[in-house]
DNA sequence: AAAAACAAATGACATTTGTCATATTCTCTT
DNA sequence: AAGAGAATATGACAAATGTCATTTGTTTTT
C-alpha cells in the first residue's frame, strides 16, 4: 500500500515515514511539504492513500484535497492535524475525506491506514464527539447572534447582493470611507479576508 | 484483543467468529443473540470491543449500547448493520459508538477492529456520505450549460471558495496573470462586475 | 458644563483586482 | 519545417479594496 505523506513539519514527515515503513505492506514513495507539492506528488505517484496535514505554509490541505478530488474522485485522503476545528471538520467531511485524525494519535495511525485502505472511514474520537453537536445545532448563525451591529449587518447584506462600496454608501447614505471601515470591522469579527469571502459566508451560513 | 460478537443471525455470528479468529491477535469469547445477552456477556467477558448488530429480536443494539455505556463509558462499541438508516446513524453517534459499518464490508472488518482498538472511530463510506447530507445537502453544481470553458469553470469554483487570485494560481499551476485573464473573460461572459458577484452568482444559480 | 461614548468621516497607504494589448510557448496540421 | 491556433504569460494601468490612525460631530452620562 502506497502512502503519500504531506506535512510542512519535516520532523513529523520523517517520523511518519519511519513509522509507516516499519510495516511490511506500507511504502512511502515521497514526502511533501505543502498543498502544492501534494497535488504534484499525488499525480506523480498515484498513492493508495494521501496522508496530509491541514494547516500548512502555502496551500493548505483542504484546498489541495479539493483539487485532487476534482481529478480523482476516488482518492483516499486522510487528514492529520494537531487540533480539531469545527470548520475544518465540516469542510473535510464535505470534501469526502476518508478520515480526520489528531497527531496525538500517532501510534494508532497504522491500523487506521489499513481501515481506510479497506474502504472505511476513520475519525479520531475528538472529532466524532463533535459531529452530534454539529448535527443537532445546525450551525445557522442567525443574524441576531452574530457579533455584528446593525450597520455591519446591513452592509454585509449589500455586499452579498454584489454591490461595491460606492453603491453601498449611496444606498445607506454614508460615505464610502465609512462603509469601508464597517466592512473592515466586519471582516475582522468574522475572521474573513475580503468581501467575496463575506458574501460566501452569508450564503453558506445565514441565508442558507 | 477480545471481541464480543452479538447478532441475532446465527450464520452471521459464526461467520464473524471464524473470520476474526483467523487473526492471531483476536479472540471471540462468546456470541450473543440480542441486546439482553449483549449486556450480560459484556459484563462477564469485559471484551475490548463489542461488535453488535443494531436490529435484533428482543432488545436492539442501540438500547443495549446505552445500558453498557452507562456502566462503562469507555466501552468500544462498533455497530454492524445491513443498511444505513439516518435515524440509527445519528443515535449511534450520539451514544458514542466507535463505528458503524455495513455488513457488506465484511472483508474489511479486521482493520476496522484494529483501528477501533487503537482508539479510532470507523465508519463505512455509505455512512459518512450521509453526514454532509444531514448537515445540509451540497449539490453537485450543474455547470454544463454555461458558456464557460474548463479553466473558467474551475476558476469560478475556486473564487466561490473564497480564494484570491494568487491562491487560485497556485492551485491550478497557472500564473496569477493568467488567472486574472480567465477571470476577466468569465466576468464578461456572465455579465458580472467582479469576483464577489461571481461567487454570488455561483451560489444563487449554480449551486442553488 | 465637562467627560465619556458613539457614529461618521477623512486621508494616507499598500494590496488586490479587473482590463487590455502584446508576447511567449506548445501542439497540432499541412 | 513552417504556420495556424490554442493556452499561458507578461507588463502596464486605473480602479477598487482593506487597514489604520486620526478627526469631527452628536448624543449620553455624570
Amino acid at each position: 500500500m502506497k502512502v503519500l505523506v504531506v506535512d510542512d513539519d519535516r520532523v513529523v514527515g520523517i517520523s511518519l515515514k519511519t513509522i509507516l515503513e516499519a510495516e511490511p505492506d506500507i511504502t512511502v514513495p515521497a514526502l511533501g511539504r505543502d498543498g502544492t507539492e501534494a497535488i504534484a506528488l499525488y499525480k506523480e505517484h498515484q498513492p493508495d492513500i494521501l496522508l496530509m496535514d491541514i494547516r500548512m505554509e502555502g496551500m493548505n490541505g483542504l484546498d489541495a484535497a479539493t483539487t485532487i478530488l476534482a481529478t480523482d474522485p476516488s482518492a483516499k485522503i486522510l487528514f492529520l492535524t494537531t487540533f480539531s476545528d469545527d470548520e475544518y471538520i465540516i469542510r473535510a467531511l464535505r470534501l469526502g475525506a476518508k478520515g480526520y485524525l489528531l497527531k496525538q494519535d500517532f501510534e494508532h495511525i497504522v491500523p487506521a491506514l489499513h481501515a481506510v485502505y479497506g474502504g472505511q472511514n476513520v475519525f479520531g474520537s475528538e472529532v466524532v464527539k463533535k459531529i452530534p453537536d454539529i448535527l443537532s445545532a445546525p450551525k445557522e448563525p442567525d443574524v441576531s447572534e452574530l457579533p455584528l451591529n446593525e450597520k455591519e449587518i446591513e452592509i454585509m447584506k449589500l455586499v452579498a447582493e454584489g454591490l461595491n462600496n460606492k453603491e453601498i454608501a449611496q444606498s445607506l447614505f454614508l460615505s464610502e470611507g465609512t462603509v469601508r471601515n464597517y466592512l473592515s470591522s466586519t471582516l475582522e469579527k468574522l475572521n474573513l479576508r475580503d468581501r467575496t469571502q463575506l458574501a460566501i459566508y452569508y450564503y453558506k451560513h445565514i441565508r442558507a
